[in-house]
DNA sequence: CAAAATTACCCACTTTTACCCACTATTAAC
DNA sequence: GTTAATAGTGGGTAAAAGTGGGTAATTTTG
């Protein structure tokens, strides 16, 4: 289970260190394996243990070929999605056309997210954070299952 | 299970070289032995190995022959399907007709989907990739299978 | 059957990537 | 506070992949 923000700098090659605290738990669970692919909703990335990643495309694989909606989703998705391994120094390279569509420079912005991580630029994640946090003040509408939710 | 953007020149004779990570996997399932067809809904090619191609026309040849909706599907499909094998170099020669169909020149996009890959010319792909991203807000009808799909 | 076009195979050049090493900064330990 | 260890950062280099084209064999066409 990924958690926390992390300010990093991608280098001249567009490699990201992955913080060192996370690497012992991604060995273990993927062996170095990850999958990148885009976020549709946000200029992000979103970046999965392998195994995590192969439910989720065996599901979209799954879905109708015939179905609009539904293609659209798997080439956005399944057609960005594309492996990284860890080199030695727990590094992952961020293929090219990733990092245009995420608009990645050198400030990022590592985000643990459960079960996968978000990559954003560092600028853009402020922005969208503290965008986030006005529209809370406005009250914006609940889906139910959040209605219970006591933290 | 193929997946993610591979931007890729077409030579002057009209090969594909197909990425050196899927080679391996190719040769494995189908000893080189591809089958390319088009797309009825977007003008992009399909790239099947072969054994995944059977089934398909195996379904397909299999659908009542007095349904024109069905014979249209079988004309177009099957019609179209050509077998490709890779060479020495892991590359594949697209036929001219499939490549007109597709308005494939220099700069091609290979998609990986699934089972399959996608042969998109950059320009069309780029184009078709934005009105997708746009598409998604407008939150168009989702097929059952999708309304409980978390990522 | 001959000529032309196409295709398969091979080789050469260029670009990219993976791997390794070195330096700096930060944290932890004594 | 000083030292040691670990993490972050940057870059050089050898190997691999991408790219382009020549030539010989094959197929197609007149």
């Amino acid at each position: 289970m990924f958690r926390g923000v992390n300010p990093i700098n991608l280098d001249g090659k567009g490699r990201l260190a992955i913080p060192a605290r996370y690497r012992e738990s991604i060995n273990d669970h993927c062996d170095g394996k990850m999958v990148a692919t885009i976020d549709t909703e946000s200029k992000c990335l979103l970046l999965y243990p392998q195994p995590e990643w192969d439910v989720i495309q065996a599901k979209l694989d799954a879905l109708p070929s015939f179905n609009k909606a539904a293609r659209r989703i798997q080439r956005l998705l399944v057609g960005h999605a594309t492996d990284l391994d860890m080199d030695a120094a727990g590094r992952v390279l961020v293929p090219a056309p990733l990092r245009e569509y995420a608009l990645l420079e050198k400030r990022i912005v590592l985000l643990g997210q459960g079960n996968k991580f978000e990559i954003w630029s560092e600028e853009l994640w402020n922005e969208t954070r503290d965008e986030y946090l006005l529209d809370v003040d406005s009250g914006a509408a609940l889906p139910d299952e959040m209605q219970t939710l006591s933290l």
